[in-house]
DNA sequence: TCTGGGGTCCTAGGACCC
DNA sequence: TCTGGGGTCCTAGGACCC
């Protein structure tokens, strides 16, 4: 039996999460802001329909925010992140051929029993969603990844779709491709899309119909992909097992502009201790790590950006010698006289923990000693809340700490702060 | 005053080798 | 005047995604 693609995308996600625990927000306006409170990353529909940009900074909507008493929210990742996985093991129950494609999506492929049922199966999907989790979610249905995620597109765009769009066996399917514009679609970023309408091709149709040999030759082989996907070739399978990642980063931007070089070390080393513990919670080891540190560029000052990689000798996920390299790598791109604004740490080279090259110099017995450290730790940090042991280096003041100034309850997370029923 | 964070893939070009 | 050719590996940069 064939087998079709659909696309489950929660509705405003992060928005939605912040409702689950607080109905008083819904139909109410609300958003939620990027770390350090700085952009929009989230909207109710209320606030698309005001015009808020995805992305846009904060400090531009100022105005509409107070004139349409917004609910403005920190974002709460620990939250997001909770709700998610209620999503996905609710979806993973409903179907067994299941990709997680981000925090908010899923693809689910479906037998192809007849358009009507796919359809009134896509609906219990969103029924069964809501009730057992809270969370809108809209479902897109086609014969490859990019036309459902078109579809789910179209089942947002109009409430009378009642969330459930089906492109399989579409009557007016060219109609549809010829409403969206090459920009909207999965595959076509900005920069394609502008070099796509100064060639006078607008719509998906018009990109859908255009020579293989030429959007090869234009757009490369995605851009080509993304075409033959809109007639139906599936070049992008579903991928049940995700494979595992390859770097593993944590970069901020700091609350207020840093200076000094005793500030920056406490950060990086903070950051570097983070992705650390994210690498050995993902059972890896890391290759490499790369620092970088950069000014504002939004600002019309003197600017400067930097980065330093090195290897290990041997893939490590110790804490110890992941924060001494960074330092290493910290001095050496510091400049003093700058206003920095952001840095970060990246661990590259990732493998997993238990099958790494033994080196020459029999070094595996520290190796495992420093395994059993770290797993110390982390039990530790686990059971008593993070940074319950932290390094020295990585400071106790933290003045370069991000904004996040409306940040809601760990409701779900954090027995403590559960949500009382009075 | 205030502008996020974390990823992937593809391609061109250089280094190096035979 | 003529000044190989092809393979592999690595990296940087650009494009995309949420």
């Amino acid at each position: 039996m064939k087998k079709i693609f659909s696309l489950v995308d929660c509705n405003n996600f992060y928005v939605s999460c912040e409702r689950v625990f607080n109905p008083k927000l819904r139909n109410q306006p609300v958003m939620v802001l990027s770390n350090n409170d700085g952009c929009v990353v989230a909207r109710s529909n209320e606030v698309k329909k005001m015009g808020v940009r995805m992305g846009a900074p904060v400090f531009e909507c100022r105005a509409l925010i107070k004139k349409h008493r917004v609910e403005v929210f920190s974002s709460n990742y620990t939250l997001y992140a909770d709700m998610s996985e209620r999503v996905m093991h609710t979806l993973s129950r409903l179907c067994a051929d299941m990709e997680i494609y981000s925090i908010d999506e899923a693809f689910l492929l479906l037998e192809d029993r007849g358009r009507e049922r796919l359809t009134a199966h896509a609906q219990k999907i969103r029924k069964m969603v809501y009730q057992w989790t809270g969370i809108p979610v809209s479902v897109g249905i086609g014969t490859t990844k990019t036309l459902a995620k078109i579809a789910n597109k179209m089942a947002k765009r109009d409430p009378a779709n009642d969330g459930v769009f089906n492109l399989v066996r579409h009557n007016r399917l060219d109609a549809v491709l010829s409403s969206l514009e090459v920009g909207d679609i999965w595959g076509i970023g900005p920069k394609h899309a502008h070099f796509l309408y100064r060639h006078r091709i607008r719509t998906v149709k018009e990109l859908c119909d255009l020579p293989d040999e030429w959007l090869k030759k234009q757009l490369r082989l995605p851009g080509l992909r993304t075409a033959l996907e809109l007639r139906g070739v599936v070049c992008y399978p579903l991928e049940k097992n995700r494979a595992p990642k390859k770097n593993t980063a944590t970069t901020r931007s700091f609350g207020q502009p840093v200076t000094q070089l005793r500030e920056l070390e406490e950060a990086v080393a903070s950051f570097a201790t983070r992705v650390a513990e994210k690498i050995r919670w993902d059972g890896q080891s890391a290759g490499s790590v790369l620092v970088f540190l950069g000014t504002n560029r939004f600002k019309k000052e003197p600017q400067y950006f930097n980065s330093h990689f090195t290897k290990f000798k041997t893939p490590t996920g110790y804490t110890p010698d992941i924060i001494a390299q960074t330092m290493t790598g910290l001095h050496k791109i510091f400049r003093a006289g700058y206003n920095y604004k952001k840095a970060g740490v990246i661990l590259g080279g990732l493998v997993p923990a238990d099958r790494y090259q033994k080196d020459f110099f029999g070094e595996t017995a520290l190796v495992e000693k420093k395994r059993a450290v770290m797993e110390a730790l982390d039990a530790i940090n686990t059971r008593f809340g993070s940074d319950t042991l932290q390094y020295a280096t990585a400071g106790f003041k933290k003045n370069w700490q991000m904004r996040q100034a409306r940040r809601s309850a760990p409701f779900s997370t954090s027995w403590n702060q559960t949500l009382k029923v009075s």
